[in-house]
DNA sequence: TTGTATTTGGTCAATTTCGTACATAACTGA
DNA sequence: TCAGTTATGTACGAAATTGACCAAATACAA
């Protein structure tokens, strides 16, 4: 619909509901770690993202943290504003750099009151958000470092441009909630059979398919239905 | 407000939604097993539960299923309707016998359509769930499997009357995604330490503070975000 | 009551992951 | 160029968990 938005909730809007949002959104560069959302904190904004991955991570006191989603051009952070509630107990910041728009909280309440469609779409990517966490709840209950590795590889593939990540293994590890050794040794292995290149402070991704095999049902639950409620093959080209 | 009501979501309703709903709720009684949604089929009915616990479940062709949220009187199940979709990639199915209402997705659609007030209870709703999935992560991506059983009796504590649930060890090593044998043996430290006494395929919770104790932050996080949305003390009264 | 199915208790070696180191390698900035 | 920082490789025993068993106890139905 409009080049300019490679965002697929955006993109996937008719004219109408692009005319009625596009006077509020306001181009943001997002930088490596700036945050979209503290937990407990009701937030001002949401963002569409462009480029760029953003981490949802839930942390508590006690405990290490652990990343819940992931959030790229599919959709859009701070879901639970799409949900009539400003805060949530989930962090967001960027783990990828990219850029997007952000939309203020009181536009989007009111945006989704007046558009049926608009309303739809917002709620649809809560529901495929929703998807994704009950499909990480399987791979850390039941997936192997490796596979969980594999599985992470793949969804910030598919929010990716290019096939380089630049990510430590210290950073793998808080977010598949594992040691940053264990990251080490599976990304070896994983190197060994041509399946990433590993560089200091990067990994390549070289063989989509194996990573696919790997992660075997860990990955494409939420991706298809993301696929039937948005269809838009552009947006998860690599998923298809 | 209304005494026959003890669904958390109707009961929190104003008396101009309850008036708007009550011609629409069916009593159902929901046995144990009954499914409430099957896995990528649309759904014709919500549920909101008075008794009895209802297990949201994700299961793929090659792996074993697992469990990513419980249901109680405190919501509803199929909380993908209100996220406008029919269908789910994960099963629902009741877990502990008990009874509730059930509503038509028409009607569903047209009372958020018309009411804001049920609207947000709903969509507020929606977000408690997405919470509780997230914590989920949490404890499936570092919980022993003691501290994830602690979390789950803990979760089903809340929705259920007395201290006593009817439950084998297989089904809660298939809920916890952990083997059998794991589940007795967690079971067995809780049940020397005084935490819980076992009878065969049942399981009775003596000392509830140590089960917080243990489950830690792994519990709590959704349950203070229904305190908040919801404030209503007598729901998760176990909880406060 | 008896037989059958179910549920729980228990074992075993094998595997995975953890926690904790420490060494090396690769960047960074003065 | 050199020191300091960050990232990765590697190792070790300890702990947790798995998969595959079989035995014992309990419930249920004929």
């Amino acid at each position: 619909m409009n080049p300019e938005l490679r965002n697929a909730l955006l993109n996937g809007l008719d004219a109408e509901d692009i005319a009625l949002i596009s006077p509020h959104l306001v181009p943001v560069s997002l930088p490596l770690r700036l945050q979209l959302a503290r937990a407990n904190v009701p937030v001002q904004h949401v963002y569409f993202l462009e480029t760029g991955i953003g981490s949802v991570v839930l942390s508590s006191p006690s405990e290490n943290p652990i990343e819940v989603g992931l959030i790229g051009r599919e959709g859009m952070a701070n879901i639970g504003v799409v949900l009539e509630t400003d805060q949530s107990p989930s962090d967001c910041y960027m783990q990828a750099e990219g850029h997007g728009h952000k939309v203020a909280v009181p536009v989007i309440r009111d945006l989704m009151v007046r558009s049926a469609t608009f309303r739809r779409a917002l709620l649809n990517s809560a529901h495929v958000f929703m998807c994704q966490i009950a499909s990480t709840v399987l791979a850390n209950g039941r997936g192997t470092v490796e596979r969980r590795l594999a599985r992470w590889l793949l969804m910030a593939h598919d929010r990716l441009d290019g096939d380089m990540l630049v990510l430590t293994h210290d950073f793998l590890g808080l977010m598949l909630g594992t040691r940053r050794a264990g990251v080490t040794v599976a990304l070896q292995g994983l190197g060994q059979r041509g399946v990433v290149e590993r560089q200091r402070g990067r990994i390549t991704i070289v063989d989509r398919q194996a990573l696919l095999d790997l992660a075997g049902d860990y990955y494409g639950t939420a991706e298809a239905e993301h696929a039937r409620l948005f269809g838009d093959p552009k947006v998860h080209v690599r998923a298809g």
